[in-house]
DNA sequence: ATTTATTTTTAGACCTATCTAAATTTTGAT
DNA sequence: ATCAAAATTTAGATAGGTCTAAAAATAAAT
């Protein structure tokens, strides 16, 4: 089955939309994102839902199933592949490039992409740090970034560590927080540089301290 | 005014056919090259007429307006340019090529059409011989081929002679074949390798002896 | 020159993606 | 627990591009 720009378009924002939260993806948030009304959301969702490319319930919001997924990791491939070549290449400069990769992302050869990689050395990172999937759709080992640097509302994981005493350690696993846990960052609250984070739906608060010392995937 | 990838299409195919001959290009003629119905033509023809990109009298076939030209010829740069780029860059092999290149035409930035030009070297033909048009829209200087070698079909145009007698010279002031003549090749007949052609709305005979002996644009 | 065949156009219908306006459900506040 | 506000869904309409079937015009054949 082959998909529509629009239909593609639709799946690559809920992807993206939903990285930021664990519930299903909103009617009004991809209303925004897409620049479109609510009410075409909610036609296009259920022509999605025909096609098993989402599941969604009256209401609740959308989530993709797995070969929505799939296509949606797709289009992020294909984005960042152009985007390697439009500006280690053509000579593009920063801002200018994301409009004409949206464009592209769509044209859909596999044989195109497959070449188009190789040309480009297999590059593991856009230009802008984004780690670009293989054919398969499994990203590269994630970029490793501090806990107090990371953006407000991503969802990530424990990489790592920079302090190993005793009490820190000890402090961690009191908090769940052990190697490859998944959590949200909900907040920062810029007085104190503190966090606020959920893990295993509980709600909970880092020091700044604590926060500098914790490798995250970005 | 922006186009569909539709709309482009018909542009770039009424193009093409028109180079085949002389009048409008034929409802069917398009229908049969676009893979759809009459019909459908007939109704894309009003709109591009509307739009004032075709001049269009019913029962008369079409053509194309200036500024249906500038966007057909516009899409041919665009296609053969990324032609260059599939098979010289990316390693595609002969066929495979242009079906990509069909979409890829279609991506709309003037910014990334330049650069890619740049990229590519201002290539003026395409690894078919084809001619690259610049951003302006004209073509290149035309390759020169013997008329005797030209497809059957072609409007063409007399670039030079490989034959300076006298008598040769002679012969062709008598047949209207300047320099410079534009003229259409609507037969070559096996058997003696004579041509048909058309040139000042009249039709004419040329033998294989004067074919060979005359350059025309390719 | 009249009839037949071919080409082209019209009329009416359909599908996709969108919109506005109205109805419904959920959420939040008191 | 109730009511107002916000979010979401439905219903009905529109525009682009296509189709089938039927009508009209042109071209070809006798």
């Amino acid at each position: 089955m082959s998909q529509s720009f629009t239909e593609e378009n639709y799946l690559k924002h809920i992807y993206k939309l939903s990285k930021k939260s664990d519930k299903g993806v909103s009617t009004n948030a991809l209303a925004e994102r897409l620049e479109t009304k609510a009410s075409s959301v909610t036609d296009m969702i259920k022509k999605l839902a025909a096609k098993k490319l989402v599941d969604y319930k009256k209401y609740q919001g959308v989530t993709l199933t797995k070969k929505g997924q799939k296509i949606a990791v797709d289009i992020i491939r294909k984005h960042r592949l152009w985007e390697v070549f439009l500006l280690e290449h053509l000579g593009f400069g920063g801002e200018e490039v994301h409009d004409v990769a949206e464009e592209l992302e769509h044209i859909n050869s596999t044989e195109l992409v497959e070449r188009l990689d190789k040309f480009l050395g297999f590059p593991k990172y856009d230009p802008h740090g984004g780690p670009i999937p293989d054919s398969e759709g499994i990203f590269p080992e994630p970029k490793r970034v501090k806990l107090d640097e990371l953006e407000v509302g991503r969802k990530t994981k424990v990489m790592g560590i920079t302090e190993h005493s005793d009490a820190f350690l000890l402090h961690l696993k009191k908090l769940g927080m052990e190697l490859g846990t998944d959590f949200h960052l909900k907040e920062r609250f810029d007085f104190d540089r503190s966090v606020e984070i959920e893990l295993n739906n509980k709600t909970i608060q880092l020091s700044h301290d604590v926060a500098k010392n914790i490798f995250v995937a970005h």
